[in-house]
DNA sequence: GAAAGCACTTTCCTTTAGGAAACTACCAAG
DNA sequence: CTTGGTAGTTTCCTAAAGGAAAGTGCTTTC
């Protein structure tokens, strides 16, 4: 007999794995988790406020960047009719269920850095 | 007066920064998360226990990533000394540390979906 | 002794991601 | 009328990611 089945191809995984490629394709790239941690952080920032915010990105990719967001609706793009044209992106609601992902992963990172440093592995 | 300052600079944002770019380069690509996921369910589980569960992936990624994930300790790999050669690829103490940040992520997508059809958006 | 299973590695190829630099376009201050 | 700030786009390039297919080597089953 063959070994053709799939033990965890229950519904409910099917549904995770999906959710997960889904989640993963949307924050993709070097560098969606910086944009929308720095937007949620401070709210309403100009484009050049977040080229400076946000440590070696380009203009390309920030533009592109922040395109992807908002076709996504995480993130809101508002032009301002100030005298030099200003734009003020801000996190929409959803964007900002983000938040929690963003922290698990960011309290991840702390730990496994510590972990390093716990053990002899740091190098 | 020139803006060049920073202002999400602090200590407590740069050390978040830098923790999610940690993260992320260890779980980057296409599979990690699925293979992590997948050993987490089933544990110990064989290369082609893991071919077989991650639909589309291929040998080459299979092996990449694992080697990969075991670099980073996240993933155990033991070989059997059975009739044909066996391995058994375990997640380590360490990578069920990321249940959590697994579990973020996957409701956050199906969330994500679930708002889709909430709205008029799918299409 | 041929087929088939396990566990990979290697080669070749295409696609995608991402960066640097230049350019557009408009406005204000000096 | 030059400098500098706003907000990008476009072009050109390289590097990395990832897939398909074939090959390796060993063993057991028919």
């Amino acid at each position: 007999m063959k070994k053709k089945a799939i033990i965890n191809d229950t519904p409910v995984c099917q549904t995770r794995m999906q959710a997960i490629s889904d989640t993963m394709s949307i924050l993709s790239g070097k560098w969606k988790f910086h944009i929308i941690g720095t937007l949620i952080e401070g709210n309403k920032l100009g484009f050049m406020d977040l080229l400076r915010e946000i440590d070696g990105i380009g203009t390309k990719m920030l533009s592109k960047e922040l395109q992807d967001l908002e076709m996504n609706h995480l993130v809101n793009r508002k032009v301002m009719d100030t005298k030099p044209i200003t734009v003020q992106y801000s996190i929409t609601e959803y964007g900002a269920t983000l938040a929690p992902v963003i922290n698990e992963i960011a309290n991840w990172g702390i730990a496994y850095r510590k972990s390093l440093f716990g053990s002899n592995e740091n190098k």
